[in-house]
DNA sequence: GACGCTAAAACCG
DNA sequence: CGGTTTTAGCGTC
């Protein structure tokens, strides 16, 4: 046993940023950083890793996190192809419009609040 | 444009 | 269980 067996097979760092990811409001976007910065860690790349392998696909909107320069980032496991078109589509559904690969509207951006968590 | 830092998970032994 | 490698990024040179 790996001792990462905590709660679904999810570690407390997992569950920090599933929660701060949840509670994103469709029509917004939050970059990694962000979320980094508000679960107390300095790595995006830690939120990143955990959002790869999340359990919860389509209950977590990892779709809706993107990179700290407005970019798609990655999705599917890849930081670029068709899973990146995919997150775009997805995110131009929810309203979100991106252009170049780009956040056309910055005012997207997910503001984090202090008393959600 | 290239390099380095950082932090956690996955992989291998 | 321990150590090593890679990673959906970010920042700086």
């Amino acid at each position: 046993m790996r001792s990462r067996e905590q709660r679904g097979g999810v570690t407390p760092f997992q569950r920090e940023v599933y929660d701060a990811i949840r509670m994103i409001p469709k029509g917004r976007v939050a970059t990694y950083r962000q979320v980094a910065a508000m679960i107390g860690c300095r790595s995006a790349r830690a939120v990143g890793q955990a959002l790869k392998r999340n359990p919860f696909a389509p209950a977590v909107p990892c779709h809706r996190v993107i990179a700290s320069d407005m970019t798609l980032g990655g999705f599917q496991g890849k930081t670029t192809g068709s899973a990146v078109t995919a997150k775009e589509a997805l995110l131009r559904s929810e309203g979100v419009f991106f252009v170049d690969g780009r956040l056309a509207d910055k005012g997207r951006l997910w503001q984090p609040s202090a008393k959600g968590k």
